[in-house]
DNA sequence: CGGTACGCCTGAAGGC
DNA sequence: TGCCTTCAGGCGTACC
């Protein structure tokens, strides 16, 4: 079958996992963390054991997300970020419950959570992602987080518009910067600029406000509407038994290039752009004119 | 300084 | 049918 899931996780995907490690977590106990691949955990704290940094017996106070970044906090300050990569996966199996054959692999980092016995699994195939940890959330801030702008799943218009108008740089490459706005990656990038009738290589600081407005909407209904359907990879470790039920979302561009328009159906175009594949429609999406 | 290019890494997919 | 090449991309760093 061809359902093996094609994880992506970009901002909807990782508050997915949020929300599933926040129900699992807040109030329960990381213990007996294993560490399998040392290179995995990048944070600097060659001073703090293995065990400390990655939460052992800390009582999980809260999760939180910016971005595409995710942290675990511990009651007693102690805070564990996450990122996921192009290819991490969080995942939590029931105690006794069997574990899905296609997540064997890879595995980096393993916990049980108290009392109950749930066992959470770090695995990242292509090993992008990585584990941090920090004394506390002030410093997963200044060391990490700081150099983050605004979440895109809840950036304001006036937010968006005063973070495009600060570059000349294609607007595509804009949106995938996450200095300027956090969470955004190739995908929503593309389906955005599609939606907002924006083409990619016009200058961030030439679209208008009213534009602007139109594509910071476009932007943050689609990472909704990807939130609203995102038990998509959750799923999988919901129901281990099979019933992959993948329910994704219906790409305008991405990863369409050549084929046609859903809208017009002109043929769409494919390019690169800040070192990425970039597909747009010429006539829905059409190029600024320097005229005038 | 602000931009773009590249390398890291592995699995899927396509060509011959 | 099988091997080999190419491609995918978040992000740090290197470079212009």
């Amino acid at each position: 079958m061809g359902d093996n899931v094609r994880y992506m996780p970009e901002l909807p995907e990782v508050e997915t996992v949020r929300a599933a490690l926040e129900t699992a977590l807040v109030g329960h106990e990381l213990v007996r963390p294993r560490l399998f691949r040392h290179d995995v955990l990048c944070s600097s704290r060659h001073d703090e054991p293995i065990a400390r940094q990655l939460l052992s017996g800390g009582v999980i106070r809260s999760v939180i997300r910016r971005g595409k970044h995710l942290a675990l906090v511990a009651h007693d300050g102690r805070v564990l970020e996450i990122h996921l990569g192009m290819t991490g996966q969080v995942l939590l199996y029931p105690p006794g419950g069997p574990i899905p054959e296609r997540f064997h692999g890879h595995v980096h980092a393993r916990w049980r959570v108290a009392p109950e016995g749930t066992t959470m699994v770090f695995r990242d195939p292509r090993r992008f992602g990585g584990l941090w940890s920090f004394p506390d959330v002030a410093s997963l801030v200044s060391a990490r987080w700081s150099r983050l702008g605004v979440d895109a799943l809840t950036i304001t218009n006036a937010e968006f518009l005063s973070a495009i108008a600060r570059t000349r740089s294609p607007i595509k490459s804009a949106l995938l910067n996450q200095s300027l706005l956090a969470g955004v990656g190739n995908i929503y990038a593309d389906e955005a600029l599609f939606a907002g009738g924006v083409h990619p290589r016009t200058p961030a600081c030439r679209v208008d406000a009213v534009k602007g407005a139109e594509l910071a909407a476009r932007l943050r209904g689609l990472l909704a509407d990807a939130v609203r359907a995102g038990g998509t990879t959750l799923r999988d470790y919901a129901a281990p038994d099979g019933t992959p039920g993948e329910f994704r979302l219906e790409h305008r561009v991405y990863g369409r290039g050549g084929q046609s328009c859903r809208r017009c159906g002109v043929t769409l175009r494919s390019c690169q752009l800040a070192g990425r594949t970039t597909v747009y429609c010429p006539r829905c999406q059409p190029a600024v004119t320097t005229a005038r």
